[in-house]
DNA sequence: TAACAAATCCGAAACGTTTCGGATTGTGAT
DNA sequence: ATCACAATCCGAAACGTTTCGGATTTGTTA
């Protein structure tokens, strides 16, 4: 491999001069900088992470470490997070890599190792609880970290979201404007912190119109089509006090809703009204739902080139209020959605 | 973070020695190695892989290359190998990374980079194909690499693989052995090379026993249960010679294969033998096939902890004859075959 | 006791990079 | 001619580790 000396001699200049050239420093003229850079380049010049890192605390290397979960792989989210992520890191000239933890094995101290043998330079969190040991953990360590997602009411951490809390506000808002009174809530498993703020912003609004909001018609759990199914199923059960309108986390959830509701023989809007958040997952069409389904739009996807710039930022030390990003989302109202029968 | 430097003062002792102490080296007393060792645990002293990296060329990370796709993603293979081998490279001390390149990409200028910035010590390299480029490129630049499966006929690269030209051998033999002279092979996707060994041992076999092969009674695809069903519905067409036993390249085929004869109301074994080979993913119970199923067993779970292993001492600049590793397989013959129907 | 080998230790150099402080030019104003 | 100043360059030190060659101590044998 080609070091920075091999550039210098070649090029007849200092290996401090060739550094500060190839990093775009001020007291470098362009000619030379040109030059140095033809130069390194007709080598192959790769700068060296280790030396880079040794030197000047930065390699250049951030990573996400995930548990190992069955969860995790079965579902595409998995390889769209890492695709996503290390795209636009290797976009920024960095390398993004992935760790993956054992079954069951505490996870701080696999972040310990990788920091402390300083491969790393700083980490992407993702899947964030509401008492997040990992975004202390490394807060405590002054260790960079960007989270997709937020912890706790105000933050203090670097991390790229949507309104969750909004976005089921005007959910559940749009709901009640059409009169209904009782909204069924399908929301992700207890613990997550964006679960913790849709909830919120869905008891804002009952709140806000006076109506109290039923336990009984609030679920959680894993987000897939066979949760949307049985929990209609079991709301719509003979003798219950069945709801007329339902929330559904995300489009999988609301595919298994429509399908107990045809079995159920329960017409879309007609006797429910049903909405959705969409995060562009698992490529369902909501579009192509029958009845055409209303739903806030904010595709996952476009989440990591935020998440990438912004733990890029938080390395090279720009200030929390650069580093806490907020994605848009857009409603679509279609025709899942329509006034309560009297 | 503790550096050596702080170790070596607090025991006392030269920088040099107490490098020494950590890494097993000979000349150091044991009480020595012992008390610096205490030290270093009280420190939680963690060596700098960036230095170590830096003069002995060596970073103890080793990583894995993969191409996104959605098929990766999707069956749970993916997270099987990597969560294996994360764990046991763990156990040998060593940070196991993956990187994901983008759809599409190249992936030789991957490597290149990967290697190029020095951050890596040697990679593992799945799902190999005929002539694979990335064997050639990591030979050439003298990258320590451990394939999984092997490359050619006289491959002269490290590797773990099971004897995939044996079993298949195997297979068709006890078939033809049962007096089956038209067997059927539905493989994996052309040009992997464990694809072309389970071909050359069904071959063999069958030439062993002077039987013709016939190119319509082998097909290649993911191996997938619907490749299984739609193979065997076409094999079975009517106005077709169908074959009397299928010969599956793993459970999942086979499980298709069932379903297909069910449907079509042909019986196993009695109308139909059928044999698979069994990797022990997708958690699918051979025994409890109905009829059970008669495999070649061989769990694709026991190949990491060699394929680090092996790794490992092609990095540590083992021969290349105790690099070349067989794993074993065994027979377990159920109620899935008999003699064909005169 | 002298000589020698083995066991145990250490100083210094090296890896490839960044960066601090200073050195060397060239320019224009005095 | 002198000075100030900017623009452009360079030497040397530093990061944390391993390793080479040699130094010191200890034990053994003649």
């Amino acid at each position: 491999m080609a070091t920075l000396k091999d550039v210098a001699r070649k090029a007849g200049l200092s290996v401090t001069q060739v550094s500060r050239a190839l990093n775009n420093h001020s007291d470098v003229s362009a000619r030379t900088r040109e030059h140095v850079q033809a130069v390194a380049r007709s080598l192959g010049y790769q700068p060296n992470l280790s030396a880079r890192k040794l030197v000047s605390g930065r390699s250049g290397m951030v990573g996400l470490v995930v548990p190992r979960s069955p969860d995790l792989a079965s579902d595409g989210l998995f390889m769209e997070v890492v695709a996503g992520l290390s795209t636009h890191f290797s976009a920024r000239e960095m390398q993004f890599v992935v760790h993956v933890a054992q079954e069951g094995e505490p996870i701080l101290p696999v972040y310990r190792r990788l920091i402390g043998n300083g491969a790393l330079d700083g980490f992407v969190l993702i899947d964030p609880e509401d008492n997040d040991e990992r975004a202390a953990f490394l807060t405590e360590l002054d260790v960079p970290f960007v989270v997709h997602g937020r912890i706790g009411e105000n933050p203090v951490h670097p991390y790229f979201d949507i309104e969750n809390e909004s976005i089921f506000f005007e959910l559940t808002d749009h709901l009640l404007s059409l009169g209904h009174r009782r909204i069924a809530l399908l929301n992700g498993v207890e613990g997550r912190s964006y679960v913790g703020a849709r909830l919120r912003g869905y008891l804002r609004a009952l709140a806000g119109a006076g109506v109290d909001a039923d336990k009984a018609i609030t679920r959680n759990c894993k987000m897939t089509e066979a949760f949307g199914l049985v929990s209609t199923v079991d709301l719509f059960s003979p003798g219950g006090d069945a709801p007329t309108a339902i929330i559904c986390g995300n489009v999988r959830i609301a595919k298994g809703v429509y399908q107990a509701l045809q079995a159920l023989g329960l017409t879309v809007p007609g006797d429910v009204s049903v909405m959705a958040h969409d995060d562009h997952l698992g490529n369902l069409q909501t579009a192509a739902f029958y009845p055409a389904l209303s739903v806030t739009d904010a595709p996952l996807r476009d989440s990591w080139e935020p998440l990438a710039g912004c733990l890029a930022d938080a390395i090279t030390g720009a200030p929390l209020s650069k580093l806490q990003l907020i994605g848009s989302h857009q409603f679509r109202f279609r025709r899942s959605t329509a006034a309560p029968q009297s």
